[in-house]
DNA sequence: TATACGTGGAG
DNA sequence: TCTCCAAGTAT
């Protein structure tokens, strides 16, 4: 058991911690809102990704009063790109339990935090010592690798969690509890990263485990993962006077919630048009490849212009689907869509 | 406990 | 090109 890693890493992180948009600088209250809307946005997801759907967020809705009072589908538009969407439907509903039971109050108690969507374990901790100054044991990916190492820890992951946790709570200071947890984050995205961790410059090398056995990149032990399968089918790009037939997909499931263009069934193998939403006369519009965490995926654009009266659906100006709000994977079908709009009004010409 | 759930950047 | 991975949660 190393001796105590607090002093050296506050005093590290008295120096380094990163300059983030919210984080309170010292001396400032820290506003719970900000510190859960990036606690949100954070889960799996990287600083550099999350910095400017921060900045719109609290610019569009400084307050959790302000998110409780929008438009659901416009958040889930605002989330558009950032991925793991359950996240964004879990926010509104958050923020509207926060304002309608709670004042308008954020929990102070990982308790309280606990109870609220799309809060689980980590974020109820991080946000408790974080924006209320609670001790807390903070263990996030971040922690998990400084941890496993500091201690040489070989159980592998999922089995490791509650060594992890006890550890962390072993090392794990009653004053500045809140900094304590940035600097582990801090140091493990900074210093102690999964490949190549920077030992040499690290406050804590010199209690290290691992590192005094020389193999810090063999922690965390991890199981090895699956193959992913491969998938494929068909999205439609459907016109109608100029504007292109959207659908909102059922809540829950992949890409829940999203605005998205038509698809047939996603298979094994290539299926010829299924799920086509309208009769017409389809042209191929082009492919996209898109990998997701547990599939990838080959969709092929179906291209039609119809003249009768649309079906029920989501009609939006075509040369305007860059607003509405597309996940990433129908914002590249869509672009394909633009390009043979374009290439028929070459044609037509 | 295991699986579903996005995306973009790094090496 | 391809694998790994990031401030996890819900079920």
């Amino acid at each position: 058991m190393p001796v105590d890693a607090w002093p050296e890493l506050l005093r590290w992180y008295d120096v380094h911690a990163r300059d983030l948009p919210w984080r309170a600088k010292p001396g400032e209250t820290p506003d719970p809102y900000r510190v859960w809307l990036s606690e949100v946005m954070l889960q799996q997801t990287t600083v550099a990704a999350v910095r400017s759907y921060f900045a719109r967020f609290t610019e569009r809705w400084p307050t959790v009063d302000a998110l409780a009072e929008a438009d659901e589908g416009e958040v889930m538009a605002a989330w558009a790109g950032l991925g793991y969407y359950a996240r964004a439907r879990n926010l509104v509903a958050c923020a509207r339990a926060v304002a309608e039971e709670h004042d308008g109050i954020f929990p102070d108690t990982e308790e309280g935090l606990r109870a609220l969507p799309g809060i689980g374990a980590y974020t109820a901790a991080a946000i408790a010592t974080i924006a209320f100054g609670r001790r807390a044991v903070v263990v996030d990916a971040n922690v998990e690798r400084v941890v496993t190492r500091l201690f040489a820890i070989e159980t592998p992951l999922a089995a490791a969690r509650p060594e992890i946790r006890a550890r962390t709570d072993t090392i794990t200071p009653d004053d500045r509890a809140g900094d304590f947890a940035q600097a582990m984050m801090d140091l493990g995205a900074t210093i102690c990263t999964p490949r190549n961790p920077a030992c040499a410059i690290c406050p804590l090398s010199d209690i290290c485990t691992a590192r005094r056995r020389g193999d810090p990149e063999a922690f965390p032990v991890k199981a090895p993962r699956a193959a992913r399968p491969h998938r494929h089918g068909d999205a439609y790009w459907v016109e109608y006077r100029g504007q292109v037939l959207l659908v909102r997909r059922p809540a829950k499931g992949l890409l829940g919630g999203m605005l998205a263009l038509p698809t047939g069934q996603w298979t094994e193998a290539p299926p010829p048009l299924s799920g086509a939403p309208i009769d017409a006369r389809w042209e191929e519009g082009g492919a996209i490849e898109h990998g997701f965490t547990h599939f990838t995926l080959a969709l092929t654009l179906r291209c039609a212009e119809v003249r009768d009266a649309p079906v029920d659906g989501i009609w939006w100006p075509a040369d305007r689907i860059a607003e509405a709000g597309l996940p990433t994977l129908f914002a590249k079908l869509a672009a394909r869509g633009l390009a043979w709009r374009e290439q028929r009004w070459k044609g037509a010409a």
